[in-house]
DNA sequence: TCGAAACCACGAAGACCTTCGCAGGCCCGC
DNA sequence: GCGGGCCTGCGAAGGTCTTCGTGGTTTCGA
């Protein structure tokens, strides 16, 4: 695969239902999406997706089943990555700084990232 | 404002070389760029960055001057919030966590995040 | 059996992004 | 004064993204 090219809003709209509900039809995702009206523009979606690699298709039954290729941390990490690139020099940390200021976050995600940032500093201390 | 659209890969470019080199002209910012021969492409997107707001142009001189219209930081939260909803399920945290896990951070990062968490576990034990 | 419903493939339309060539105006050095 | 160089505006080409209509096929129930 030479480089996957980052999903666009539509396609990332369809793959967030595909990681929630697991492999799905496309009426499925329509209905999830709420936009059963617009059936063929999912599938359109869906048959582009299938062309990237986005995601694979099982047609052993007459209604097709898709699944995402890729799972959602390894699609979050390229988005994150890309993020940081383009517009924060690629510093991850700087980008994980502007997340936090520009968004409240609970205090069990607070205390998450405590515990993590606190882990790795033990692995650092190990390290010594 | 209407909300402003979020800036594409082009266009982030070139809000970069004008949030790092501060006003410059089309020809500043495309030697910047290294595309130095693809002089008109660089004005062309100035002049439609300038049709959506995303820089100011300064054309009391023959040569006109752009300037990033929002700063650095506030296009980088817009961003970033962008990103947390359209991939985090809105949650900035997991966006930070999932930052720091994709890509490695200078241990003066990590300190400086470290600062920043304990910071504002302080004003969470004023509050009380 | 037959018609409606559901499904898929395809193509085209319209919106945006990015690129670049060309034309016209201004300014400076010779 | 004039030619070359630099500047801007304009428009069009080519690509991608998103939407949807049409048409053909299969399935299922009356």
């Amino acid at each position: 695969m030479p480089a996957p090219r980052r999903p666009t809003d539509a396609e990332l709209a369809i793959l967030r239902v595909l990681w929630a509900q697991g492999p799905s039809t496309v009426r499925e995702v329509a209905v999830e999406l709420g936009r059963e009206g617009a059936y063929t523009t999912v599938l359109k979606l869906l048959q582009i997706m299938t062309d990237k690699g986005l995601v694979r298709r099982d047609e052993s039954a007459r209604t097709h089943v898709y699944r995402a290729a890729r799972s959602e941390r390894a699609t979050q990490r390229q988005l994150v990555r890309d993020l940081a690139d383009r517009a924060f020099g690629g510093s991850a940390a700087r980008l994980a700084m502007q997340a936090l200021a520009a968004r409240k976050a609970s205090p069990a995600e607070l205390a998450e990232l405590r515990g993590w940032l606190a882990e790795r500093e033990g692995k650092r201390e190990e390290a010594r």
